[in-house]
DNA sequence: CTTTAAACCGACCGGGTGGTTTGTGGGTTG
DNA sequence: CAACCCACAAACCACCCGGTCGGTTTAAAG
């Protein structure tokens, strides 16, 4: 059991770094010493643990991102609020915290996904299902939305949905290098534009 | 002269097929070998026209990278009809071309800046500059169309050039992979829509 | 204390990297 | 014909990569 737990902490240790390190500098770009330098660890110790390097970005992929992008992307759209009111407040958040992020590299997906795109299709399916299940509450949310009342009937929810994602994706890269703050404000100001557009239209009194 | 012009045909050669390898494999994923075996030259071939990897790179941005993003995205919304219209063709059109791309990586300076942050400044300015230029072009372009009575003037130009990159840059990504035909046309639906609510409201007859 | 296995160490391997150096065939020039 | 130089070839270098493996430490169990 004690020896469970500290197998457990170990690797829960190298994912944590891992993720990091792969982050910042990008997975082929990241050696497997890169990260056991930072650990203080050995290679032997990286290969008892995991069956290779592979292997271990999947580990780190189901365990820390897949649950990364769920709390701070899906979850806080998951009441029963005006759908609207919701994502705008998760875009809010995530865009602050990426803004106070000081080593802000930009969506962790968008770089894994531009990484691996075409190179390595093992990884680039956990990578694509996390995106799906992103969409798939997106438009859930959405359809709630018009169904709440609070979204016009005639909007394609799938559509919108592609249209916050792809927002999102891009303007978390523009936010890397040139004054990430104003650009989020900017950002959101243009976001809540477009929902204006989509919303019903209040009957004129 | 007749060497001078074997010169620049042979480093033409070697740009081209170097931005092709580096757009999909990325840039430290390609070794200058990778890209000699393609061009049947040698490391010496290689080394006599260019200083290092890294100059070869910049050449090839300034050369090559430029001059597509201006004629792909700045050079299409630079006329005088209305900012609105010239940007929605623009997209279409880049995105059109995105779709029948066999080879579609996304878009290629969201590939590179996500490559290159953190890790080679002199390379980020280069491409930084890129991303400033259609900035500023985009903006020209809106407020034109507020100059020209199409868009509403209380709109933030560079607001919606933000918006407008963000969303593109992120589309590329979000079509690379999944049926990217059907995005491009949920997004093009999005992206007027999101044009109407910026554009002046026509007077009710 | 002894046994045992988990956890970890670190030298090592084959292959690949960016970059350098030296060599060479062929066209130009004197 | 001979000296020369351009454009490239080919061998080479020091270094780094992911991965392997025999050995050592640690600590729980008997």
């Amino acid at each position: 059991m004690d020896k469970n737990l500290k197998r457990m902490a170990t690797m829960q240790r190298m994912q944590v770094t891992g993720l990091e390190l792969f982050y910042k500098n990008g997975y082929y770009n990241t050696s497997v010493d890169d990260i056991l330098k930072e650990l203080s660890l050995s290679k032997g110790a990286f290969y008892y643990h995991f069956d290779s390097k592979e292997d271990y970005f999947i580990q780190i992929i189901e365990n820390l991102l897949v649950r990364r992008v769920y709390s701070m992307l899906i979850e806080p759209i998951e009441g029963h609020d005006n759908a609207l009111f919701l994502i705008t407040n998760c875009f809010e958040n995530a865009l602050e915290t990426a803004v106070h992020n000081e080593m802000d590299c930009g969506f962790v997906l968008n770089n894994f996904l531009n990484e691996f795109n075409g190179k390595n299709e093992r990884i680039m399916k956990h990578l694509n299902d996390i995106l799906k299940i992103w969409e798939v509450n997106l438009v859930s949310a959405i359809q709630k939305g018009k169904f709440n009342g609070h979204i016009d009937r005639h909007v394609d929810a799938e559509g919108v949905a592609l249209f916050l994602m792809s927002s999102y994706i891009g303007v978390r890269t523009l936010m890397v290098e040139n004054s990430p703050s104003a650009r989020k404000y900017r950002f959101m100001a243009q976001l809540k534009q477009y929902f204006k557009s989509i919303e019903v239209k209040q009957p004129t009194l």
